[in-house]
RNA sequence: GGCCCGUUCGUCUAGUUGGUUAGGACGCAAGAUUUUCAUUCUUGAAAUCAGGGGUUCGAGUCCCCUACGGGCUACCA
């Protein structure tokens, strides 16, 4: 039986998703698209504690500015709602209820305090308490308390906790698409909780419901899951719904570019690049975190740049649409070892695709940059220049630094410039050039020639003569074929320029 | 500590029935082009395939061990 591919993409709106989560959803959508199949974004909000007001309203944004978009889910709507696991808080209980009738789970009056206290005593002599099919029959739990007792104390209202009862030395097989088999014996798993003593789910549990009732078919999370997998397989097999058990893929992990570890929201900026698609303001700290958004990086770019972290296809072309993406995307090319973000491969990803957009798209992004410099042009001119000198920047925001003299003229000349190409007779010459470009007409090949012909005749250098010339219309030895860059000025503004370099520049 | 996952140039990676001068990209270096800077193009350096044992005529590719890295080990996801 050939089920339909869906697959659902489950952020905590703690905080900001980071790139990692940006990749996972990413992953999803190429696969779910691919196979023709829904891609389902459910909020699993069952910590209460750790909320971040913003949150979700951020990753809705960041995955709709990525292009990633959604068949049903937060936001959307779908037959199989709601999709924020808050509000699916009634329907939890009764499962949890199911597990301990049929003898898969207990409850578990320990207090938080009385946890804590073991785990401390445990630690005093070097070891590791884990509530576990050895230690379960000395807590205080329904498997060793009196049934009266247990309903006493569950009508008096104490908190408690269900946990799941792992089997004795079981070995449990989770098939993982990306890494085979894996097998993990019952007897080092510990009995997680599964309904928390607030009234709400743990992940484990809803997450197994929410992804069963919601006909999920594919499970692709990060690597972190892998060791709770076992645990999510075996619910499915207690709740009796192992044919339709989803499949599951445990990605390979995004990882810190400098040291080791996984790469963390609390990275930030330390490492030079962006972890979030979009900037971020925490609301608590005030804090700003920067975003590729805000960086100047386009979302195609972005997708393409995380979608070749831990997966390629294979061939040597890297630049693809996300719709390409979808296409040639597969599973089986995913890399199982970790993959650390290389900020230079990124801007050579952007540069690639700034290069791709018509220079009229590119204009108007750089149009809102001289805005805010209070720089004013034509929309022409602006589109001249984008044209010109595009292909050596990767971020509409390089531009500026690399165009400013097309619409500034210079106020200060480079002293190594001056020293190395500004001799004696320098304005002399330039002077001589300027009254050549006066009577010549203003065409770039006619200007060329003429000023090339002074040079040859006069037997002058050309370097010095033609960096000392950029000097006076730049500022500084950089720029564009200086006879394009004159056209580009316009007659009157090259020889004010010239005239003004002339007057102050001095050796 | 325990359990699990991983390990090919600095980085991302190709390598999928064992036989390759171990390929590409980013970055780096050099050269070419140019009036400058950048772009672009060409070339180059760069992985004893973590190490050690096997199996085999032959191993990056299969097996084992070790080392290292990572993840998990909460009434967090």
């Amino acid at each position: 039986m050939d089920r339909k591919v869906r697959v659902r993409f489950a952020p905590s709106p703690t905080g900001p998703l980071h790139i990692g989560g940006v990749r996972t959803a990413l992953y999803n959508y190429f696969f779910a698209k691919q196979n023709g199949g829904d891609m389902i974004l459910r909020i699993e909000d069952t910590d209460q504690t750790r909320f971040v007001p913003g949150a979700e309203d951020y990753i809705i944004e960041a995955l709709t500015w990525l292009g990633i978009k959604f068949d049903e889910g937060v936001g959307i709507g779908g037959n199989y709602g709601p999709y924020r696991q808050s509000e699916r808080k009634p329907m939890y209980k009764q499962y949890a209820d199911q597990l301990i009738a049929t003898g898969w789970a207990y409850y578990a009056f320990d207090k938080p305090e009385e946890l804590d206290a073991k785990r401390k005593e445990y630690e005093a002599q070097k070891k590791t308490f884990q509530y576990d099919c050895n230690t379960r029959k000395d807590m205080c739990n329904s498997l060793t308390l009196s049934a009266d007792e247990v309903k006493r104390r569950l009508d008096s209202g104490e908190p408690y906790v269900v946990r799941f009862k792992f089997p004795s030395d079981t070995e449990i097989h989770v098939h993982d698409l990306i890494r085979g088999e894996v097998k993990m014996n019952s007897n080092l798993l510990d009995d997680k909780v599964l309904f928390k003593s607030d009234g709400m789910p743990t992940y484990h549990l809803a997450n197994i419901v929410d992804d069963h009732t919601m006909e999920v078919s594919h499970v692709i999370r990060g690597e972190e899951w892998l060791p709770s997998a076992p645990l999510h397989v075996m619910l499915y097999k207690a709740f009796g719904w192992e044919d339709t058990m989803p499949q599951f893929a445990h990605l390979p992990l995004l990882l810190k570019p400098d040291g080791n570890g996984k790469l963390s929201k609390r990275d930030g900026d330390r490492l030079g690049f962006p972890v979030f698609p979009l900037e971020w303001h925490d609301p608590k700290s005030g804090e700003v975190s920067s975003g590729y958004r805000e960086k100047g990086y386009f979302p195609e770019a972005v997708v393409n740049i995380l979608a070749f972290l831990g997966w390629n296809p294979g061939v040597e072309q890297e630049i693809f649409s996300i719709d390409e993406l979808v296409t040639i995307f597969s599973l089986d090319r995913i890399s199982k070892s970790g993959a650390k973000f290389d900020v230079e491969k990124a801007k050579w990803f952007n540069h690639k695709y700034l290069q791709a957009k018509p220079n009229e798209e590119i204009a108007t992004l750089f149009e809102n940059d001289l805005q805010q410099r209070g720089v004013t042009a034509s929309h022409d001119y602006v589109l001249s220049v984008v044209a010109l000198m595009k292909e050596r920047v990767s971020f509409v925001s390089e531009l500026w630094e690399q165009t400013h003299y097309f619409f500034q003229a210079p106020t200060e000349y480079d002293p190594a410039v001056i020293k190395k190409r500004w001799k004696e007779d320098t304005p002399a010459h330039l002077a001589k050039i300027k009254e050549i470009l006066q009577n010549v007409p203003f065409e770039k090949q006619q200007m060329h020639d003429a000023v090339m012909e002074y040079i040859q005749s006069n037997e002058l250098n050309m370097g010095q003569i033609m960096n000392s010339f950029r000097l006076t219309l730049v500022g500084a030895a950089k720029g564009p074929d200086l006879f394009e860059l004159i056209t580009m000025l316009g007659k009157e503004e090259t020889l004010a320029r010239m005239q003004r370099g002339i007057d102050t520049i001095k050796i």
